[in-house]
DNA sequence: ATTAGCACTCGAAAGGAAAGAGTGCCAACA
DNA sequence: TGTTGGCACTCTTTCCTTTCGAGTGCTAAT
């Protein structure tokens, strides 16, 4: 079921209007700005069709229009120009990838930054859950009474802890847990880390001193923690930059909700987004509440093996889904380039900008 | 300079009245409530003499008092109740900081949340730039293209990285680097890391392949990243709860600024707050333009060594002093105690209170 | 020194009128 | 049949005025 062409045209200039505005938009305005050749009286005919057609709304008898979700929607899919960012704007988001990853490590927490800064919204950085398992076991010793656990886990990061212990050790006994831990606690996810095993492990190992239990509950924490999804939340205080959130009961539900890790987009779980692909929910199609009237673009990235992350930026309906969909599939790209195993597209490509809704 | 005793009973039931409330008080509101023998007319005759003195103000003619930042500072100094916590509340944080104590590695930023949780303000956690050194250098080789570096650092942390190459290394060539970097690199501070140094060990270790500098290149951004002040900033959306901050763009101000690291509350730099000390800066008594309006309340925590860190509450003028200082307080010690090397005060004792001006 | 009483001030809240933007619809027109 | 100008109408926003009330400062009495 198509609508003319016509309608488009003046939908898309609705839209882009009032995301740049914020104001609702009438047909003079159109009249003047669009570039359509016809008068505002003919617009208002128009209007008043696609009011009927459920892709606008009135805030009230004698204000302009503004888009619905399903308009938005619409605006998503089929209106809004693609926009492929510029030359100096890829360089620049290069750099500034290049850069924040270099900080490794919490690089995650690092690109949420970016996504903030880059588009003037708050931004998550999630990571995906996924099984991990401990790669290899590497015991330190320090002194006697001092030891340091490395473990490399199955998704290349590497854990460490330094441990103090009241009693001393000997290398020998070092070694030995050493040898029992790689054999015995790689390659197995957490829930197989079971008080069998752990007992197991310290009678053969002949420690009376609890060492073992020591290095077993690192390897659960990391273990725990490592498969968790989690999420890093950044510049939370760009929503108070939009007029529709200068009411702060509705900025303050919406940072909370966002700060306690926008738990965790529900979207995350169901039906993951695929890598490479942008994915726009609008309004009500969110499922968590606090979403409802707000938008929220997401891009996933791969880093390798099964390991995958997401990176959201969250907003009014009211967004600029062409602007942050270009940028948010440049650093989803960039994610995978940098961080994924294998193969990697050139440097200067763009990811396709696939857009899809729920 | 003293002033008598029914002017300080006065001064200290209106700035009670005013954090409760956030709005003005008046003569009758305190003859009726604050339990001073006299009338309202009485309370009128001293109400105009502190505003005389300097210690309240009124917005308006026809309003009643609020505090004046000097008013504040009595209060703080002189008036105000200082407040123990109960036993339950006591409890309650001890487990809270114990629980947060063990997701290790990030308690700094785990204890900022907790203060903001805990008081119902935004929190910073700072940790002080310290010079800190390389204890220890491991090498840990895991296959021809792989190995991982683990550095133990002189504040008692442990960093390690997994490297990846493209070119292979055996295993003599691992070992005869960590020995060369363990004698080399340890005990000395970032700015002694040199070209100088990392080219001599290059030539040492016949290494060719590059090695050496991407192994000094960790080094040196850990210590680099160690020695840096850091800051975590959480909570900064309660901020909108205070009926001060109901003004987005002024709320918006302050957030940007602290999620900006509150860069890096001036204080923090001159005059270091000593350990186990609570200090309470009023208004224009802070130095940073964006927090003349603010107050802010420091505790600081001594993690051994010469390790040492601030946590900070932000809030409106009107902020709940006695409270959140007695809060601060008990998480500093808590701190000092988890992190601190030596000697340790028993566990259930607060230490004490001490709150100092500018 | 304290208190009761009273006139006064000033902001906040409530009401109302005017302005302005934008619509819907109709009649005229190509 | 689709388009356009015109016009009456609606509804919000803005501004002004009025009212209301809290709280004061002052004065005279205790």
């Amino acid at each position: 079921m198509g609508i003319s062409e016509r309608k488009k045209k003046i939908l898309a200039a609705v839209v882009d209007e009032y995301i740049r505005t914020a104001e609702p938009v009438g047909s003079k305005h159109l009249a003047e700005n669009a570039g359509l050749g016809c008068s505002s009286a003919t617009i208002r005919n128009e209007l008043a069709e696609l009011v009927a057609l459920g892709y606008l709304e009135q805030p009230h008898t004698s204000a302009g229009r503004i888009p619905t979700p399903m308009g938005y929607r619409m605006y998503v899919n089929e209106l809004m120009e693609r926009q492929k960012l510029s030359a100096e704007e890829t360089e620049d988001l290069n750099r500034r990838l290049t850069a924040k990853l270099q900080e490794l490590d919490d690089s995650i927490s690092s690109v949420s930054k970016l996504a903030s800064q880059l588009t003037n919204y708050p931004a998550l950085a999630l990571t995906a859950a996924s099984p991990v398992t401990i790669e290899r076991v590497d015991l330190i010793y320090v002194d006697a009474n001092t030891f340091i656990i490395v473990l490399m886990l199955s998704n290349r990061t590497v854990q460490s802890k330094l441990v103090h212990l009241p009693v001393s050790v000997d290398q020998q006994m070092v070694q030995k847990l050493c040898a029992l831990f790689n054999s015995g606690f790689t390659k197995i996810t957490e829930d197989a880390v079971t008080p069998v095993l752990i007992h197991s492990t310290e009678r053969a190992a002949d420690d009376s001193m609890g060492l073992t239990s020591v290095i077993a509950a690192f390897i659960i924490e990391t273990l725990t923690e490592a498969a968790e999804p989690s999420a890093y939340v950044s510049g939370e205080n760009q929503l108070l930059n939009q007029p529709e959130f200068r009411d702060p009961d509705k900025a303050h539900r919406l940072m909370s909700f966002l700060s306690n890790g926008g738990y965790i987009l529900p979207e995350t779980a169901e039906g993951m987004v695929p890598a490479d692909e942008v994915r726009v929910l609008i309004g009500p199609e969110n499922v968590a509440e606090e979403l409802k009237d707000s938008s929220v673009i997401i891009a996933s990235y791969d880093a390798g093996d099964n390991m995958r992350g997401l990176i959201g930026v969250v907003g009014p309906t009211r967004m600029d889904y062409s602007a942050v969909a270009a940028k948010l599939s440049f650093l989803a790209a960039g994610l995978s380039r940098k961080l994924g195993g294998g193969e990697q597209p050139p440097e200067g490509m763009h990811n396709k900008l696939i857009i899809k809704g729920d």
